[in-house]
DNA sequence: GTCTATACCCAGATAGAC
DNA sequence: GTCTATCTGGGTATAGAC
């Protein structure tokens, strides 16, 4: 009863008309652009998409940093250069807001996961677009990730419904595709659930355990050197573990 | 600044004498209970220390269920049934709560690490009991693991210097030591820093990421036979990783 | 679309009686 | 040690003028 009432507690979802997702899929219902008949630019977005997109690269960090609950919607106002009531106009709510964060997560990393369902490819170049696709992710979109695993880690209270939805169904088929090559030969007998979790765990790690990394290392940050690494030996135990050597 | 403000921005620490850490070392000063001249039972816990117990157990799966900033004093007083009030006698403030529940968690960790600093053994065996020694912590205590993880991913604002001066060096000696064996000819030549990141990150997804991997294997909760299944994949990896045949 | 003002609630923490 | 009462601040969100 009280753990429910710590989150959740919105019931008020989408009141504005207001778009609430529109990044990779231009082509979508320009509800509130078709409605605005001034002329504008044709090739740069118009000033909603932009500060759509500030107000989104923003609060992407200060929710990795802070957390949900953590991050207030005036400190990302503040760091975007609004009011935060110009902010709850552009997003309704404070949850809608993380939504969509973690909706534009979901999409670059689905996008850049997708590109790896080639059937064609063999397991040894298919398993190292793999990893190396997945730490890029860390590489370039830490915060993301951050956000993504805290939401996890706390049990996925606003977000599961969508990870339900989205996630397990491309691991179950990663899965899937893992179970084949075993059948076919083509790999040796491991446990495909489990590979595809240390797969995971490792990459990911790269982005949500930097601090500790940093600290181990005794730099400001990781380097591309250390993501080289962190490859090598990746694809090196995840190879091994298949039994294809190289 | 905004995000300054965010986190530690409490600067009252410690304000009344209370036993702020006495959980394994029961020779520290007994200020209060000293105080107290009222005959008690000898072998049972005094009031206190029942409480203390009882707050720290709830409260460590609250902060891992909803984060620091998510979780309220008043939530944890419900659940453990006492008012928010007392809970304040007991721990003067909600960051030395917080600060406590990491540094038994920490605690409990490096008791179960420690004793795998044993020079006498092969590489073979004491990666194994690595392994099993991390997994197990994430099996039996989870909430303690994402407590843990979520105050690394955020930036590790309130704990980071505990982290630096009780993690770090621990793990700089695991990375010493395999070097040391990679001198001796003991394991294949490995990046021992990356390696244990990947040790580090497989066994503690098993507690962070239990919810995805829950829905990924569609059950309620992680079985006994998934950790075992998760040890034996973790291992192979990690022998086959520093070419030690099984 | 942006502003001022404000409603409303809940949080952490303290004071002081018992 | 536990209670009632209260202070103080911050948070989300809305109303309404411009």
């Amino acid at each position: 009863m009280s753990e429910k009432s710590q989150a959740g507690r919105k019931k008020s979802v989408a009141k504005k008309p207001l778009l609430q997702k529109e990044n990779s899929v231009p082509e979508s219902v320009l509800s509130a652009r078709v409605r605005n008949s001034k002329p504008r630019e044709i090739s740069g977005e118009s000033k909603r998409d932009k500060l759509e997109a500030d107000i989104l690269q923003h609060a992407v960090k200060m929710f990795a940093e802070c957390g949900y609950e953590g991050t207030s919607i005036a400190s990302i106002a503040e760091q975007v250069g609004v009011s935060k009531q110009n902010l709850l106009y552009y997003f309704a709510s404070k949850q809608i807001l993380y939504q969509r964060v973690l909706d534009d997560v979901l999409d670059a990393w689905l996008d850049r996961m997708n590109s790896l369902a080639d059937e064609t490819q063999e397991p040894v170049d298919l398993l190292r677009s793999y990893i190396q696709a997945k730490l890029r992710f860390s590489r370039e979109q830490p915060w993301g990730s951050r956000v993504y695993a805290m939401e996890v880690i706390g049990g996925a209270k606003i977000y599961g419904e969508d990870i339900r939805k989205k996630v397990i169904p491309l691991l179950r088929k990663d899965i899937a595709t893992f179970e084949k090559w075993i059948k076919q030969g083509k790999i040796a007998v491991v446990n495909p659930t489990h590979l595809l979790f240390a797969i995971w765990a490792m990459t990911q790690s790269y982005a949500d355990f930097s601090t500790q990394m940093t600290l181990v290392l005794n730099r400001k940050k990781l380097s591309g050197k250390d993501f080289d690494e962190a490859e090598k030996l990746i694809v090196e135990m995840v190879l091994a573990a298949v039994s294809i050597k190289t």
